[in-house]
DNA sequence: ATTAGCACTCTACCAGTGAGAGTGCTAATC
DNA sequence: GATTAGCACTCTCACTGGTAGAGTGCTAAT
């Protein structure tokens, strides 16, 4: 257990090498902070702190930098969460405004604004609903033997496709046939689409597209991330050393992104704080990524369709106010999808 | 001018130097190939090489590195471009045709198959075509007082946007609006929907909302573009020192992708190269990123939609091998495109 | 329990040194 | 006149001590 001097210490030193990235000394606690006791005393704390796998040296004469365990017991008990401040909400609120419409620039407006307050990556997914539903469905003549087919599933996702055609129709054929499929299969999941008993040929080649589609876009949902701010982790004097920043790289690279930062262990509500080697694919990879830290958190409705919001940058960061701008945009991000596709 | 003997020379210089990121010894020149003069022979001539501007020392003990203009003649006069060998063309032409086809999935798939090849960075922008036309849109009921718009460009390219309506409106009326609209501006081009005397208000709003859409693609194209495999371009010896990293990072970032990439200053056909300085927007830049090269090609109908390829990396680069990849990308991505958007 | 004082340790930085690589020059050779 | 062997010269790189400074741990005094 840590007595209440002990966890003051213990706040001051992340405090100080978060900001300074130098292992704090007991001197410059003393000064910078009101502890109230002599730098003695404190090296005597911080050497308890030690014992109980909170801090550590770097080498012997160095000053304590914290553990995941000190980070851990910080963000679980210590740190209090700062709102954010209201002028930034309002910016950042107003930027989603002057927006267009389309989810796909929320995403990046979001990805932006987050790499750019936290001062880290970030990674932003579209939103996905476990089980996609058909709003509507169009088919549109390019040529004779080729249509588009463009599928508006729920949460206003827009998918197309080319469909060479057997034999060649014109755009009125295709519209009395996309009619007939708008009838039958409105509100359908990918699932439902198999019951399709007296289609023409060319219908159930249309709905064999669709069914793909949706069912591609039931699994896939989650990769589809954006990733921006990397150059802020990148300087960070914890990826000075190029291979380490290499590792990072590779581990981030578009195919990686989703399997690196756990979307799918998100537990519903609330912001999760993944510090260090917790991260179980980051134990895996090389060394040098298990000094970071993951803040995600999911947005939008539970039932409908929900995404995630991430950052991620090394352990040491400014965890109070990364937690606190995460949790506002996944409100915000909620808040958005909510008015604009009910 | 440079002696028959002084081009093999400069020609092997280059291979060395760019196999090994070592400077190039006379003494292994004269081991590695077939030179038929002694060491110091070849000393002599790269001394000429060297006052002529085309290699040069980085101190006085060490053998010779090409410059700027040594890389510009090899490019321009020595190098024989080779073409790519014939199952590496299958192996891609078989990726392409095994993935649906959408657009977006092929730029992925090209930027993912020319960092590859070229070991550096890539970068695909979709295809762009000047002056939009309207194939065909589409209203979508989401609920009483929004509906969403789905415009479909030619090129097969789509776009969408939720518009808040007025007055609530049933999908059958929305539909009778879109038919309408169908029929009066099918064809047409963002400047041509600006004569619409006889409107109704909600259609109107609609074809506000079209052409504000359309302007935006005409005028943006190039600034969606893909990049891929940064971590190889970072991965070389020139960039072990983490601020030249930094300065590379941030000038492809998101947003100075395509003011980077000079896309539009592309002549026409083939394929052009860039080395080091030439590029205007480079030579502004960091220092760091001076040391590049970009290996660029349009690709598509001159007449219809055409996008660009470009490969970045380090000056020292395999030209040749880097030139035919991008060669034959570009003409597969133009075959495709005819293929299916005619 | 706290603290002043001091010896101790470790790093970071600097200068110096020697080996090795590669050149430029000179004089000899083809 | 072009080529080449030989050699002195230069510069880097890696390693070695040597020193200053920062910061600790311990002991003894408060």
């Amino acid at each position: 257990m840590l007595t209440e001097r002990q966890s003051r210490i213990l706040e001051f030193v992340i405090l100080d090498y978060v900001e300074s990235a130098v292992p704090a000394a007991s001197q410059a606690i003393g000064r910078k902070y009101q502890v109230g006791v002599s730098p003695a005393t404190i090296r005597n704390e911080m050497a308890e702190l030690e014992a109980q796998g909170y801090l550590r040296q770097p080498h012997t004469s160095a000053g304590r930098v914290p553990t995941e365990q000190g980070y851990r017991f910080y963000v679980g008990w210590l740190m209090q969460e700062e709102e954010l401040p209201w002028e930034m909400q309002q910016t950042i609120r107003h930027q989603f405004h002057q927006l267009g419409r389309e989810q796909e620039s929320w995403v990046h407006l979001a990805a932006s604004v987050l790499a750019k307050s936290a001062q880290n990556a970030a990674v932003v997914t579209k939103p996905h609903s476990s089980a996609c539903r058909i709003k509507h469905l169009e088919l549109v003549s390019l040529h004779d033997h080729t249509a588009l087919l463009v599928l508006v599933l729920d949460q206003g996702r827009l998918k197309q496709e080319v469909l060479p055609l057997a034999e060649p129709c014109t755009q009125d054929e295709l519209s009395v046939v996309a009619g007939r499929l708008n009838r039958m299969f409105a509100g359908f999941t990918a699932k439902e689409t198999a019951a399709r008993a007296e289609l023409a040929q060319l219908e159930w080649q249309v709905m064999d597209a669709v069914e793909a589609i949706m069912r591609a876009v039931d699994e896939g949902g989650f990769d589809e991330a954006y990733l921006e701010g990397l150059r802020h982790v990148l300087s960070q004097p914890e990826f000075a050393s190029s291979d380490r920043a290499l590792g990072l790289l590779e581990l981030l690279d578009e195919r990686n992104l989703a399997r690196t930062i756990p979307f799918r262990a998100l537990a519903g509500e609330g912001v999760t704080v993944i510090i260090g080697a917790d991260n179980p694919r980051l134990a895996q990879a090389g060394e040098a990524i298990r000094e970071c830290s993951v803040i995600i958190s999911s947005y939008g409705a539970s039932g409908g369709a929900s995404g995630a919001l991430a950052v991620l940058g090394p352990m040491r960061m400014r965890y109070s106010h990364t937690i606190s701008t995460v949790r506002y945009l996944a409100n915000l991000m909620g808040e958005l999808l909510a008015e604009n596709y009910e």
